[in-house]
DNA sequence: CTGTTAGCGCTTTCAA
DNA sequence: TTGAAAGCGCTAACAG
């Protein structure tokens, strides 16, 4: 049904049935009145394509992210909703399953789509041939949780955090940490992470700090029993996100260490659910919702005054160190023989 | 960039040019070649909105989900997500965060975005005045996780599926059972739910099986630790979901009491997360993705076909029990006197 | 094989 | 306060 129509039963131009949705104080009271019952009669809803082609404006934006099954993403489209929907806008999320080929896929189609702006999440923003196209083409979009100078960037400073963190550890008395990440090529989140646990290592003076890479996928993390069954083994891992920090302290118990008597478990997002887990996960936590509605609010803001955001208006925003339950002091191992005179 | 600016550059019609990316084949191949490398040089993507507005079909499904923060769904989505690429379909999801205006505004975003077909997961079938709406319009949509004899639905049989666990859980010699829910009357599935532990308590016989109803955003589960502490606490839980099982396994621990030796946990969905808890969660694991998947699936087919999917039309997917480490027999208590004779 | 042309439903001048 | 009409970018007859 269309504007036509209710113009026909309202007995008044279609011109006046749009100013009825869209000016109603430029339409007579009785008039409005009346293209209202109409359009209720008829189940009328004004047609978003039609709208959008003629005012080239969708008031949509566009949103790209790896994907929703780690908690992380799903938390952060969340809030990037909620402040869309404060700001008038309706939102297109597509994954990518941190594919970069379906990066620049997801940002043709939002473009083709005629979206206002977008918010995005990438594997890397230095080589992303997408986010260069969008600058080029003068197209208004905010990265989250990446981090570069040459992008408007919204997220924590992940490198102090870890750094903090490795600084904190070996304070409670942890002599051997490592880092469990994912393979660090796949996003500059990592990579961010594992500096922080490298700079923070070198500034503790941790002689043992070692890099333990998951491959993606793998459901047995292989490589995480591995490292815990040495025997100089780690009494602290740091984990890259929340997920492999989970799936650390299940091979942990798996191989009879308690966490946090026998290991030190801390991960790296603070979602949701962490809080709900025995032990409590320990965990750097990000706002998760609100770095997605910051982000809608600042491309919000730059489309309102018609320009695009720029990468000085990048936003830190501040982070938690979470200890949950996961992290404590290590226990004093019995020693094998006394003690030096 | 319009067709008209490719058209030009090309030195061919707008025609030629729509042509050449819709039905290539009728296009001469050096044209087809001089179209292509003009979109390439401009950067050409096809409005989708003129496209949708002249053809009337948008080759968009709507999909309406409670939320994503519930992994349930960000796993059905991303079934969805996959089955609707497939089969040539982009995707538009909103979420209602259990809402019924919400529901109802939602409908109604997509039917006025154009949307060839809706797949939704309501909170209950009967009232929804938005299903009305939809199937007296002639919109093609499938419900998933929702079950009703009245609309085409995809998703497994719940109460079956927990009448069998309590049978099962009193064979392993469970004498107090409690179902532990959300708010009833949000959900058919968790009434559903319940009515599947009501049948199979009465089925089995089985004294002492009560019904622990959890506000939703209660933080502290109360309700569950109240119950935990009666000198006649139930030594097995059924959840109506995971993510109140890991809720009930942390309130458990934080009472002392061990799982599975001291009180046996189980709950409803078979999220990916619940693999990887220790102890590793047991549950009624359903499909999601292929829910999702499936529901695609069928709406694709009515609308290839040219009608709406009937109830006739609905599918139930098997379901799974997983006994995970959280569900074993109960421990035979210390009896304060002797046996009788 | 290619071009011309009529709209899809809506908003927005410009006139009345 | 209202109406007439142009046109957003595209596709699909129809004609050539």
């Amino acid at each position: 049904v269309s504007i036509e129509q209710v113009a026909r039963q309202a007995g008044v131009s279609v011109a006046t049935v749009s100013r009825a949705f869209n000016l109603p104080d430029k339409v007579a009271a009785g008039t409005l009145a009346r293209i209202m019952v109409a359009a209720e009669q008829l189940a009328y809803l004004p047609n978003t394509s039609a709208r959008t082609l003629r005012t080239q404006r969708s008031e949509v934006l566009g949103v790209v992210l790896p994907t929703l099954l780690n908690p992380v993403f799903a938390e952060c489209l969340d809030g990037i909703a909620q402040a869309a929907t404060a700001a008038g806008y309706a939102i297109l999320p597509l994954t990518t399953d941190y594919r970069l080929e379906r990066e620049q896929a997801a940002v043709d189609k939002l473009l083709a789509a005629g979206v206002d702006g977008l918010v995005l999440v990438v594997s890397n923003p230095g080589g992303s041939t997408a986010l260069h196209k969008l600058a080029t083409q003068q197209v208004p979009y905010v990265l989250a949780y990446n981090r570069d100078p040459r992008h408007p960037c919204v997220g924590v400073d992940g490198e102090r955090a870890v750094a903090e963190l490795v600084e904190y550890l070996v304070s409670l008395g942890h002599g051997r940490i490592a880092m469990v990440a994912g393979e660090l090529q796949a996003s500059d989140r990592a990579q961010q992470r594992y500096r922080g646990f490298q700079r923070g290592a070198a500034r503790a003076g941790l002689a043992q700090a070692a890099l333990i890479e998951v491959p993606f996928v793998e459901p047995e993390a292989a490589a995480i029993a591995t490292a815990l069954r040495s025997r100089s083994r780690p009494t602290a891992l740091v984990c890259s996100n929340d997920l492999l920090a989970i799936r650390c302290i299940r091979a942990a118990h798996g191989l009879g260490l308690r966490v946090p008597q026998d290991l030190t478990v801390v991960g790296f997002d603070g979602i949701a659910l962490g809080r709900e887990l025995s032990p409590m996960l320990g965990t750097i936590a990000q706002p998760n919702a609100s770095i997605g509605a910051c982000s809608v609010e600042l491309l919000a803001r730059a489309i309102a005054a018609g320009d695009v955001p720029g990468s000085a208006a990048s936003v830190t925003l501040p982070h938690e160190f979470r200890p949950g339950e996961s992290c404590a002091a290590p226990a004093p191992r019995p020693s094998k023989r006394k003690e030096k005179p």
